[in-house]
RNA sequence: GGGCUCGUGGUGCAGCCUGGUUAGCACACUGGACUGUCAAUCCAGAGGUCGCGGGUUCAAGUCCCGUCGAGCCCGCCA
């Protein structure tokens, strides 16, 4: 017999009575009747339980277990009283008669209860990490992580992809984040970064005649995190495609993003291929946001034209500023009571909105606050525009148009929730295309590169050369699945002269590029196929198909917020030496001091 | 860097608004009882710098100020 298990605690059924067995695991939870003891054993495969009577010689060392010790249980599989069968267990027409138990490592009372479905501080959830691994909802979803990754993987290769793998320690990259730095003891003064993504490289991989690429990719940016963002690292199904337009980009990946939330999810409904392209500019009019959640049916209508010189002095005059006037038609709100509707003003204005106006429609004409600012004619058009009729209410936000299609973006959402509308149980993608080349920077002025730099503009080097440089689109695109940004992607520029061009316009000159992307410049002068990809994120994928909201639900080892391992104890202080041969001082800021952060006590 | 919320035995919560006996409940832990449970049950026990510092007060878990920590958000992340 094997030292430790002839089956996994997953295995044994009614067919295996009668068979001797011996099991391997966890502790999980003991029931003691003083003279009877039941103990349910885990293992990663499940739960079985085993039974020990009071005349057994190894009863007392049973009965004196704590629980998460680990232990080996031989013994014979036998059939439960039909009284006695669990129906929640898939071992739970059998249990384990204990002729013999030994500790193969004994467990200090853990800080937090694996066997219970109480909420722990997520502190300790991440100091403890291996024990929250062992809990159940966690554990399920670090496997299915595990074979999301692998449905990709052969999906991709199916698809005629082939895996590479790419540096870790390289050069900073393109993208917009902060690095990670790694100091060079060989090269005092300088420092590898942490690939942003693998973005260089994949396009190298391109040039290099490889076809097509992917890797489930590690990508590190030194930012802050959010729910849905693990700072430090996270994953990409990376992928790059020579001779390929946009729409053979959109063909390849429709099916593998289709398939993986299909196959396990298979009762939700997910967006069949071909998903819908949404044009950047459309998305914000329409959704008021470049990721729209399109399990809500509410769109944003334009109201302008109807309030310009309308009685509505409010609007009149706003619009007369330059405002524009977004209409949200509510279907079937009409009915809702006032304080609804005083709800969502107070809601608005806790936005920073002056507040949110509206009106609702009856019996051909309208109600509310503004109702008397339309007369028949533009009612009518409102009507029209908005597609609303009589039980609807139509609310209205009037702003700038950044201001006004994002505050009309949050009140869609809102309004998709309060009134029952958003679709549940399904997946709903969406490409949005046409991103813009450049943006104006805020504050200097500056015309900028709005996404990656390295995408091809649409129009190519005629555009660049005649138009306006924030009309020029790029080929650049999003895949939004359900209001969360998956990925981006884009049609590369493999032109060294449009690339000189385009980042002339964007201020940097001709030694800046070769200084920093040379590797790639260069590569482009030696014959370089069109080529494009998308990288959408591995661990929102498995967050969305987990139906968790917290990115690190789906990691195994996440950092908190503060980019802590509070488990690994990392970010860490080093020796003096190790600095020295890194040729690192550390400078402090100012004020800066030891606390430690179980008391809150200084430390100085 | 900023905003909001939170911080009470190992853990989850209550107590705070309205200051006043030994800070309460549940899970875990320790001991005891119990031969068919499966979140076993029952009895008993131990376990608390109320994050930290200062202030107001006769009296502070409770009120005020500061500070540290955590989560969420803004900035940031093409």
């Amino acid at each position: 017999m094997h030292a430790y298990r002839t089956h996994t605690c997953g295995e044994l059924r009614a067919g295996d009575v009668g068979m001797p067995a011996r099991l391997s695991g966890w502790v999980h939870r003991k029931r003691d009747h003083g003279n009877l003891l039941f103990v349910d054993l885990r293992d990663n495969y499940g739960l079985t339980q085993c039974v020990i009577a009071a005349g057994s010689a190894h009863f007392k060392t049973v009965e004196s277990l704590r629980l998460e010790t680990v232990v080996t249980v031989s013994g014979q599989v036998v059939a439960r009283a039909p009284s006695a069968i669990n129906p929640k267990l898939a071992t739970g027409e059998i249990e384990i008669a204990v002729d013999e138990i030994t500790v193969l490592s004994t467990a200090e009372p853990p800080p937090l209860q694996v066997n219970s479905e109480a909420d722990f501080p997520e502190e300790t959830r991440l100091r403890y990490r291996f024990l929250d691994l062992r809990r159940e909802p966690l554990h399920q979803h670090i496997l299915l992580r595990s074979r999301v990754i692998a449905s990709i993987r052969r999906r991709m290769i199916a698809a005629g992809f082939t895996e590479f793998q790419t540096p870790i320690l390289t050069s900073s990259s393109p993208e917009g984040a902060r690095d990670y730095l790694v100091p060079s003891r060989l090269h005092p003064g300088k420092f590898y970064a942490l690939p942003q993504a693998p973005q260089q490289f994949k396009q190298l991989l391109m040039v290099a005649g490889f076809d097509r690429y992917f890797q489930i990719a590690p990508c590190f940016r030194d930012e802050d995190g959010r729910a849905d963002r693990s700072p430090g690292e996270f994953y990409q199904l990376d992928l790059e495609m020579s001779f390929v337009t946009q729409e053979d980009v959109f063909a390849a990946l429709e099916p593998i993003m289709h398939g993986v939330f299909a196959e396990f999810r298979p009762e939700a409904a997910v967006t069949p291929a071909p998903f819908p392209r949404i044009p950047y500019d459309e998305a914000l009019a329409k959704y008021g946001t470049d990721k729209p959640d399109l399990r809500n049916p509410l769109v944003i209508d334009d109201a302008t034209e109807i309030f310009r010189g309308a009685g509505f002095a409010v609007f009149a005059a706003a619009i007369e500023q330059g405002a524009l006037v977004r209409a949200l038609r509510a279907p079937g709100a009409a009915a809702q009571p006032r304080s609804f509707f005083d709800k969502l003003n107070q809601w608005a204005r806790d936005e920073g909105a002056p507040g949110l106006g509206y009106v609702t429609l009856a019996e051909g004409g309208a109600r509310g606050p503004i109702a008397k600012f339309l007369d028949a004619p533009r009612l009518a058009r409102l009507r029209q525009a908005t597609g609303a009729t009589d039980g609807d209410a139509v609310f209205f936000v009037a702003d700038k148009r950044a201001a006004a299609d994002k505050l009309a973006g949050k009140a869609r959402v809102k309004l998709g929730e309060e009134l029952g509308r958003v679709e549940t149980n399904a997946f709903r993608f969406c490409w949005i295309t046409d991103f813009p080349m450049y943006e104006r920077d805020e504050e200097t002025g500056k015309i900028d590169f709005s996404h990656n730099p390295f995408s091809m503009p649409q129009g190519g080097l005629e555009a660049l050369e005649t138009r306006d440089p924030l009309t020029i689109k790029a080929y650049q695109y999003d895949i939004v699945c359900n209001g969360v940004e998956l990925s981006s992607g884009a049609i590369r520029n493999h032109r060294p002269d449009i690339m000189y061009k385009a980042f002339g316009i964007a201020g940097y000159s001709r030694e800046h590029v070769e200084a920093h992307f040379g590797g790639m410049l260069n590569a482009f002068k030696y014959g370089a196929p069109p080529h494009g990809g998308s990288a959408p994120g591995i661990d929102r994928i498995v967050m969305l198909i987990a139906g968790v909201s917290n990115i690190r639900e789906v990691i195994a080892f996440p950092m908190n917020q503060q980019a802590q391992d509070l488990m690994m104890g990392a970010p860490a202080p080093v020796p003096p030496e190790r600095l020295r041969e890194l040729h690192i001082r550390v400078v402090l800021p100012e004020g800066d001091r030891m606390v430690d952060s179980k008391t809150g006590n200084d430390r100085r």
